[in-house]
DNA sequence: CTCAAAATATGATAATTGTCATACATTTTT
DNA sequence: AAAAATGTATGACAATTATCATATTTTGAG
């Protein structure tokens, strides 16, 4: 069992406000898994009973739509917490959560995290924060869905993986999404997304290197969404 | 200066946790206003510095598009509270809020709320229950846009406002909404939001009388989204 | 390595939606 | 009451996007 002390996600998330005796708590009742790519750590409507701390690989948090199709909300890196909502909430989870790259995380139950909710304060307030930035993210994610075409859609989106989860040595977008999965962050169809993608290509706004994606001209694209 | 014990938003409210000596302090410090249909009561990107109470009318929250569109967030009644996000981050307004109807709202200060949130933890309970409702409604919505058809989110839309806002005795929506508000709410041109609903009058779903909209079948209708 | 399955790509076409023009109705101002 | 302004409605058309069909390429199992 190893300590949360050093732990990547106790320097990003909520944690950071927790002392040395309730990390001490904490490192001895959380569970750790490893989680391959493709495969969930909860799904949509699941009782999670505690949160899931991200200490690598990234995952995507999804809904299935009644057309059948994923519309991903949100992409979560190293260092995020997962299920907070819920467990304050007290509901089963709203979205999916499933691994785009191999990932270790490690679970806290709920009557820990709850305990660490209701004596630290700053703990409460950092996750209240998290929260609040999300429901902004959420908000500001909600208007450029409804009032943005796909094309615009799909430059945003190219342009936010690239900021947030960075490049190979190549240039090449390091998060590596399938067209199906980026067409379920822009909200459109795999094909529409493929040949998209295609024209961007052909007009020199990226370059596509087999799976990979390249983004040759940033500012084009900014100016495009 | 009026009493807070007795309002309707103490009731329905997260302030439903405060006790008889917070709610007189409220009631000391606030400030009552009437605000007309039409005005705003904060816009995007004001520092609020406070939280509002809705005693009377209903408000939409709306952001601007870099199109130049407004585009509605979600629909405000009274017993809710404005404000409580920014209050809790620290930031200026995400959304602009702009009275539907004639509205009667309470300012309660910044200082004020944040004094019962430390203290009175029944109260900061609820109102990270409420946030993280939001958050969920935000999800949930944002699946919405970017998986229905303009047909769908209209037929969702229309069902929404009669649930949540009730009928008139003629049995046509209550809350008056312009089309273009309504085209900002489903996130569509307002000329296709007018083309659609005279397409659902046509088709025997709603009626439309005047400016007012009367659901004829909430079964069709609800199929149909 | 080889074959089957899955993912990516592209064409053809239809459906959806946006835009611009214009007409008509309602509200507000003078 | 008339005129102006605003909101609603509709037609014509263009642009966008979805769907279905079908190659082509890549991946993974055996």
């Amino acid at each position: 069992m190893s300590k949360c002390e050093q732990c990547i996600v106790r320097q990003f998330s909520s944690l950071k406000a927790l002392g040395k005796d309730e990390l001490l708590r904490m490192a001895e009742c959380k569970t750790s898994y490893t989680i391959k790519k493709g495969e969930p750590i909860f799904e949509e409507g699941e009782v999670t009973n505690g949160i899931y701390c991200i200490k690598d690989g990234v995952c995507k948090l999804s809904k299935l739509s009644d057309n059948g199709k994923d519309q991903i909300v949100k992409l979560v890196k190293p260092g995020e917490l997962l299920g907070q909502r819920s467990m304050i909430s007290d509901e089963p989870a709203n979205l999916s959560a499933v691994a785009l790259e191999d990932m270790e995380v490690c679970f806290i139950p709920r009557t820990e995290v709850m305990q660490f909710f209701t004596q630290n304060n700053q703990f409460s307030m950092n996750v209240m924060r998290t929260i609040c930035d999300d429901l902004k993210g959420a908000d500001d994610h909600m208007v450029n869905m409804a009032q943005k075409n796909v094309r615009q859609r799909l430059a945003e989106t190219l342009i936010y993986l690239e900021e947030t989860f960075g490049k190979n040595e190549d240039d090449t977008l390091r998060i590596q999404l399938s067209r199906e999965e980026l067409a379920g962050m822009i909200g459109t169809a795999t094909e529409s997304c493929i040949r998209l993608l295609s024209e961007l290509n052909k007009s020199g706004y990226i370059e596509l290197i087999g799976k990979k994606i390249k983004l040759l001209d940033k500012n084009k694209l900014k100016r495009l969404s």
